[in-house]
DNA sequence: CTCCAATCATAGGCGGGGCCTATCAGATCG
DNA sequence: CGATCTGATAGGCCCCGCCTATGATTGGAG
């Protein structure tokens, strides 16, 4: 049985009539009479009264159109959902980010990509790297911004932008005073995130490994450990996109003088689809970031 | 788009695997891509997404595969419900009876009818001979029992057993003392039934026309005109199955000397399907019915 | 009563599309 | 690096739905 056999069958239905339910359909009335007669073979049901005149609906013809009219009626909202998901660029799009950057970069970003990508319905997802990695690879994101390169071959990722690294500092703390901090100097007092993040590792290989790390205290997030530092438990490394964020918490910032940094990346998964959404994504953080580059480049906090 | 190729997509979805969907099938591993493959054309939509161990549905797969479900499961319960309703001798069948024969056949064939037919849920529809005409050339009754010839070629009968008319008269009527009765005689006094009822003609014809009609009083059923006969105001006649009836009213009955009659008659309309369901009505009520002719046939009441 | 118009059914032929087997191409793993 | 598993591709076959032409009935007009 097909579909087609359906539309059929309600054209005639509706039309109590091949000939008009014919051109209705837009076939010829010898194909209606063949594939209705061969629809009523297949049910063993008759299914239209045929008169001189008109060809009636039978009793059990008006119990199965209710169904088929419920078949096609399916099919043809299946067709409308499709074309409204035609377009890659429109629709839901989870995109994870890691927690030291989500807060700084999406309010930047967000004016962009609605302006780029109008029909994009991006949702924020905020975990660790390797919580997104994992939700990456179960479906249940469509890419990520990540500040690390992604392992194995079921995963891509594309480099975005770079984002310096900067000491801060409380303000009266001696380090305060220099134009420019060396990395080893931080280790003596620094305190870095607790266990997960990214940053914290890539803050203890910029500064060496250091007996102090914080202590017995762990700060789970970037503006935790920024109080911690204003409060004078120590230094501590953030990146550049936090800087305005530092400020506000009264601490000082400083160039590195390796000027190290992470390379911010958007991952996806190899095979998936909507390639072009990722790229489109990855297009607009780049295209915004570029400006906020440059600025580092040229050692502008 | 067809039915068939929903199925595939919901296989794929379940198995997201492209060879174990296309077992589950019954199709080969080649057919299902392609066929998968057409459909995402079709759609415009990537429906999956293809790794080297799975092919997970993409987002819009999940959002489609809703439409698809439904349309498939329609076409299923189509299918089941052409299955109950494949038998003609089985379901609903609308039989339309005249008023001066239902209330005295219909308990005499409700019994042979669920013995022959046990799958047939029949539904009387008492009325009169124009108006079960109307409903039946407007396909809401499926056939009817009347005391007339049906006219048209969109209508067909057959004749199923002949019922006489016998006299009813008051036990004092003089005529009460004769073994038969005249029709001529009756006629003097005769009360027949309003307009609309076949019987009214019927005995008109067979006893003449005559003053007398029941004057202003207008029996609208065959019990009423026992009554009125009954409590003296006249005469009338009777068809056959109402004899018991009569009897109980306290009427006389008297066989006529021209033993006329009516011919009980199934029709039905000419192109109806299911013919064989009438004709096995017809058969049951002819079979019960025969007994009764012959006893009429030797004048016994 | 015959002819004509209308209706649905039937016949024959054409072409598309779905199915198969065989094979290819890429990924994974020992 | 080959073995194996995956889905994709190619070529050929055949069914089936479509068409036009025609037949069979029916009902109405002249």
């Amino acid at each position: 049985m097909n579909l087609r056999d359906l539309r059929y069958l309600l054209a005639v239905a509706e039309h109590e009539h091949f000939g008009r339910a014919a051109k209705a359909s837009g076939v010829s009335q010898p194909t209606l009479s063949v594939q209705i007669r061969k629809l009523e073979d297949q049910l063993g049901v008759i299914l239209f009264e045929r008169a001189s005149k008109q060809a009636a609906p039978t009793a059990a013809c008006l119990q199965l159109i209710d169904h088929a009219r419920g078949a096609v009626a399916a099919t043809e909202a299946l067709l409308a959902s499709a074309q409204s998901l035609r377009d890659p660029l429109a629709g839901r799009f989870r995109l994870g980010i890691i927690p030291t950057l989500a807060p700084y970069l999406l309010p930047l970003i967000f004016a962009p990509l609605r302006a780029a990508l109008p029909a994009l319905e991006p949702e924020p997802w905020e975990d660790q790297t390797d919580a997104l990695l994992d939700r990456l690879r179960s479906h249940q994101l469509d890419a990520a911004l990540l500040a690390t390169e992604v392992d194995g071959p079921d995963l891509t990722s594309r480099a975005l932008f770079d984002e310096p690294f900067l000491a801060a500092l409380p303000p009266d703390h001696p380090l305060a005073a220099r134009a420019t901090v060396a990395e080893a100097e931080l280790s003596q007092d620094i305190l870095v995130l607790s266990d997960g993040h990214c940053l914290r590792d890539q803050a203890i290989e910029a500064c060496g490994q250091t007996a102090a790390l914080g202590g017995a205290l762990r700060a789970s997030s970037l503006p935790t450990l920024m109080n911690m530092v204003a409060a004078g438990y120590g230094t501590t490394l953030i990146p550049g996109l936090a800087a305005g964020a530092a400020q506000d918490a009264g601490l000082t910032l400083r160039p590195l003088q390796g000027r190290p940094g992470r390379t911010l990346r958007i991952a996806w998964r190899t095979h998936f689809p909507r390639r072009v959404a990722v790229e489109a994504i990855g297009d607009v953080v780049a295209e915004r970031m570029s400006s906020f580059a440059r600025r580092a480049a040229t050692g502008a906090v």
